[in-house]
DNA sequence: AGATCGGCCTGGACGC
DNA sequence: TGCGTCCAGGCCGATC
């Protein structure tokens, strides 16, 4: 499940290979979730930024080609030395003027779209998408002043994707353990906001270090994958014990989503 | 307007 | 072996 330091790692690979390319050719296959992408051919992609979970690259007509990898989308190119060949869940291939570049999906909660630059009016998420958690436009403050005007438990809110941009399930899990933060917490005082604020930015920050979790799907754009499911502590990791207390971890629903939490020293 | 919930989608794990 | 059921979950739209 790609969060943000699983789509900052496909970045940072795909964006030199993609930067100055220009699309040739485009295959998808006819969905809503891939409205207009074929309209970005002939034109030259000038570079690849992420917000959140989304990829955007501007096109060179004033337009982007805005991506989102969903459950389980991954970007591969074709003969390269990493063996990939294309399979059925290729859902879109591009070709550009130097290579030929095929997204895969396997269950197709990935979406590929191209917009006028900035009106994100028909993606919501990204258009109300909360500040990049490692910019300096995410403080403390204006976090914990975010989070006292919701009443959703903390986890769901940090879900949403408005208190802060590209945390996931697996990140909310072990930015809450790391913070003591009871997930299903509605009320999270200015002290524990700030420890939370601490924690979702080093839990990130480490895991772009280690070019993200692999824990079922996730692979980046040369066949790899990251080496951060080997440091989860929370995510995944019920019935173990807890590393500061020895308490096995609890797994109960939250919004929807799998939660795990320590009992005891995450107590509400 | 915000909170909540079901649907989308498919492979894999599990039970019988 | 094979079949049925459940689970994973980011986002979106409908409903409360």
């Amino acid at each position: 499940m790609p969060e943000l330091p699983e789509v900052e790692s496909v970045r940072r690979q795909l964006a030199p290979r993609v930067a100055g390319r220009t699309i040739t050719a485009v295959e998808v296959v006819p969905q809503e979730r891939f409205r207009a992408v074929e309209t970005a051919t002939g034109r030259t992609i000038e570079a690849l930024h992420r917000r959140g979970k989304y990829l955007i690259a501007p096109l060179d007509d004033g337009r982007e080609l805005v991506m989102h990898l969903g459950m389980t989308g991954s970007f591969r190119f074709r003969g390269g030395d990493d063996g990939w060949v294309p399979d059925a869940y290729v859902r879109a291939t591009f070709h550009l003027d130097d290579g030929v570049l095929d997204y895969r999906d396997v269950r197709r909660f990935g979406r590929l779209t191209v917009v006028e630059a900035g009106d994100y009016a028909g993606i919501p998420t990204l258009r109300d998408l909360g500040p990049e958690p490692l910019s300096n436009d995410f403080t403390a403050r204006a976090f914990h002043r975010a989070l006292s005007r919701t009443t959703a438990p903390v986890k769901v809110a940090l879900l949403g994707q408005r208190l802060v941009a590209g945390v996931g399930n697996i990140y909310a899990d072990e930015a809450l353990w790391r913070a003591r933060i009871n997930p299903h917490s509605r009320r999270v005082g200015p002290e524990r906001a700030a420890a939370l604020w601490q924690a979702i930015r080093e839990v990130l920050a480490e895991s772009i270090d280690r070019e993200g979790t692999t824990f079922r799907d996730y692979q980046m754009v040369n066949g790899e994958s990251g080496r951060n499911a080997d440091f989860l502590i929370a995510y995944g990791q019920e019935g173990r014990p807890c590393p500061r207390c020895g308490e096995p971890l609890s797994k109960v629903v939250l919004g929807g989503r799998g939660t795990t939490y320590c009992r005891i020293c995450q107590r509400r």
